[in-house]
DNA sequence: CTTTGTGCAAACGATTTGCAGGATG
DNA sequence: CATCCTGCAAATCGTTTGCACAAAG
């Protein structure tokens, strides 16, 4: 954990960052995590034993970080961005009844041809984003009447 | 043109929705255009000619538009929703220099698995956002170096 | 005439910014 | 010790809401 420890204080400063406590928590604490934290979510976490770190400065740790390409934005919901410290090319898996957002690996879907696309457009990356349900909220899946419809229309409102 | 009217009229009534002239027009609005308009967007396309609507009633009537399923709210970018009248299931281009938005037809990509997901996770629906460069973009990319990245730095922050 | 929509302005919530003091290299 | 970061609070910006008046059916 030391060792861990030293690795991302290596990672930020190769990147020409400064290591500070709080972009280094900022940071493990998004290495640490596979789900997609909002800014509360991070902040939330960092303070829970006691106070690491205020708002301004996760949000100023994260473009940081982004901008030297260690962190990723996403974009799933609205009104939220999520930060994920996983850079490398993969899709997404989001529950439509929990909220809960997955990675995938980017070998899942491999097939998409980028020339299938309209002469004139040239396709450079992509990016497959799954709706579906969770281990969790999918056992309920015989159920389904009540379960599946739940948030779309207290969610969405 | 009356008759796209007379359909749209219809369309609106039959979802149950009261027609007003606002509703009309930012439903026509978004008919048609292929672009995915923001609310600024079409509050000023409206209203160039003449005040119609305000701000609060395109929200209302676009929240009203989509609670029947005629409009869809599109998440591309950070900060700001995208409405679209195209509501059949299909994939997204977003061009990486203007930020242009076009719809890609569904079957252009018809070879996901869904069944590849990891054994818990139950794949309902997918979507693909490509990247890259639309025609206008895309011209100059035999001088790419100094064209593709203009916007990271500037739109960004 | 009843119900629902409109428009204004105020409220809201996520994100950004200005600035003074503090930590990093 | 110069530079960059932190934290607070105020500012911004997209979106939502409350309410009085107007329009739709």
């Amino acid at each position: 954990m030391q060792e861990q420890a030293n690795t991302i204080i290596q990672t930020l400063r190769s990147k020409g960052l400064r290591v500070t406590p709080q972009r280094f928590a900022v940071y493990a604490n998004l290495l640490s995590r596979i789900d997609h934290p909002t800014v509360e979510q991070i902040l939330t976490d960092l303070n829970k034993d006691f106070p690491v770190s205020s708002q301004a400065t996760i949000y100023s740790s994260l473009q940081a970080l982004r901008e030297v390409g260690l962190v990723r934005e996403v974009l799933l919901e609205e009104g939220v961005s999520r930060y994920d410290a996983n850079v490398q090319l993969h899709h997404h898996f989001c529950c439509q009844r929990c909220g809960a957002i997955e990675d995938i690996a980017w070998d899942t879907f491999k097939c998409i041809e980028l020339r299938n696309l309209r002469p004139g457009l040239h396709g450079e990356t992509y990016e497959v984003t799954v709706q579906g349900l969770c281990d969790a909220c999918g056992e309920g899946s015989n159920s389904r009447n009540e379960e599946v419809k739940v948030d779309s229309e207290q969610t969405d409102n």
